[in-house]
DNA sequence: AATGAATGAGTATTCATTCAT
DNA sequence: AATGAATGAATACTCATTCAT
């Protein structure tokens, strides 16, 4: 549990060495990273890698498995505290990941997921059950209340809570893909608005005749 | 003695080699499919496939550029004769392409283009040229007319456009990707139905007090 | 109709081949022509080819074997009528060889010949047997004649025929290797002439104090 | 266990492959030789030649370029510091290349480069004006020198420096090719000897009437 | 722990040869 | 006889992995 003090190292140099392969693995893909390539970057020798990872498989994994968990468990917080609204509720929320979709380094982790599914299907499955069903889950629960509350209409949650996180897998795949090619740079922010404003309402009971 | 070796049909021995080459890249992923992985499954010789390609790369360059831009022209052609509401028409194109992202076998191009854009950039720029912002460009017109009309509130078509698509997208990825450890199919039709329900009612000015 | 008499016969096509061969043997060597370079130089089909020869090798050592006795018996008819001074026969058939060394494109021949000499055994001893040590028998007679008749220094024969060949040797590698890069075109005839010159000088019997 | 595998001596292994390769381009010509053969003649794995050489034509063009020149050098040297006769001399320096091609192990370089000369046009430039234009060079100046001090007949440099050379090159290519059929061994000190009486004797100005 | 030289299995590509037409 | 599509063996080169140092 507490970290041991000598093993602090080890655990710096995990992490640079995962650092650099995303860094190579989002920028020439799995197959085409070379370990040598994550070694120099990491600014270590090639043989160093296999001190810290079994293989290349390893590393990939790793870097796929961690550290995206933590920012759905800080979404379940925000929620587990909210009161109020359930519109403002989804909004923060859509906001907040967002947030993460337009501005993180971090996105290239899905596309990378993405990118690589073919080859790696526990890691889909992971993906699948550990991020993917737990997020729909929460924001399915999210709608839920709103429609109990009356506030949304009654639609299918489970395809409303894919229509919340629609768009903001554009704004990944956008930025992780076709951005280099934007001669101006796209406005992820009013995105996401557009986005919250014909959600909202299009969901809003009242509004409707 | 054997069953002939020589079947000689150059007819469309390109578009066998094609079919059989989207099969192994969209399960395999481009690098990790061997030309003779393509080769057996299009059931000729390895050197048979240099005979219509000259390489892997190009391979895969005719495929991914091959047979999407026929559907857009297909639905250039719908709205360029449609009379009516623009709702109506903002329905049916949608319903259009759901169909084709729902149904198609063709949908594992854009999954394949997807995971394969880092290393092929100047596809990534065909893909963005000649498909998305074409049709991007479609939908923006659409969105356009009905604020014209006074059918829609008035939004940044650049984001409307996207927000239609974006569902969309999702039901390709999750076909390509996650449904394989789907318990009961999912209902995609669903999906689309209540993308446009909420759509449409965010949309449409009316509803706005 | 009936069979186009101008149809060309069986041992035109074999000799075109040849030369359609040699060209490209001598211009890329043995391993790196391909059968369609050949093929499509004598303006037919690769399996044409076949037909005539059984395989590259077969080609190559039809080619190399043929046509370069011919010149050799020639000589020896030279030689055999010739009446007169041996200083003048030995310029006689010096400068015959050197005419062919410096103008006929057979000359790639022996090039070739040097060139895949590790790959055929067998050509080399060919080459060996049948043109070289029948050539340096002819000179030598010569030479010994010269020797009996006073007119030339007593010297081993078999060095001398070597010594009186070596000059054109070198008008043979320094077309086939080094012209390309020559500035202003090489003066062979001049070559011989010095050759001949020194020579003869160096033969003669008569200068030797 | 094994006997060990990996035997880190980055010291020499350079020399090792090139003298390897040596050994497999001149018994069975450049396009016929693995890099396999030469690694396991050198004893070290496939992969081992790529991390000194970038491919099999660089190794040959390392081959080719390297070691010839050094002998160039200790000639010019000789030359310099030369006094006495021209004819002395002229003999010393056809002496000491005579040497080289019929004792060293080297001369497989100059027949190796007149094979390749077809696919490597660069090395023969390089041949061409590093050490043959080079060599003449030294030759012609020496001639002219024997024509300035009245011991040599004028006749034209440029011929006369590759009569000098001529054959010294039969020498290289006797030995490299035809050698091998040879019944008994040829006397390359008796050709070398038979040249220098010719060609001193035909040079020589006093011994014309 | 760290290094990087060495290894060798794996694959894209070429091209001599075959044979149905 | 002629063709050229099809075959598949052969090989240069890459790179994940090992391990002596």
């Amino acid at each position: 549990m507490a970290a041991k003090r000598w093993q602090r190292r080890k655990e710096d140099r995990s992490g640079e060495i995962l650092e650099a392969a995303l860094f190579c693995f989002s920028k020439k893909g799995f197959a085409a990273t070379r370990m040598e390539d994550i070694a120099r970057r990491a600014k270590i020798a090639k043989g160093t890698v296999y001190l810290y990872f079994d293989s290349k498989e390893a590393v990939f994994k790793a870097l796929a498995r961690g550290s995206m968990g933590a920012r759905l468990e800080a979404v379940q917080a925000l929620i587990a505290q909210y009161q109020g609204d359930t519109a403002d509720l989804l909004a923060l929320v859509i906001t907040n990941i967002g947030e993460f979709a337009r501005g993180s380094d971090r996105v290239i982790l899905p596309r990378l997921m993405l990118a690589e599914a073919g080859n790696f299907p526990d890691l889909v499955k992971f993906w699948r059950l550990e991020l993917l069903d737990r997020g729909l889950g929460i924001l399915q629960s999210i709608i839920r209340r709103g429609v109990e509350s009356g506030e949304f209409r009654d639609l299918p949650t489970e395809h409303v809570a894919r229509l919340c996180i629609a768009p903001l897998m554009i704004v990944v795949i956008w930025r992780t893909t076709f951005a280099q090619f934007d001669k101006e740079p796209y406005d992820y922010q009013g995105l996401v608005a557009a986005h919250l404003q014909i959600l909202l309402h299009g969901l809003s009971a009242g509004s409707d005749a």
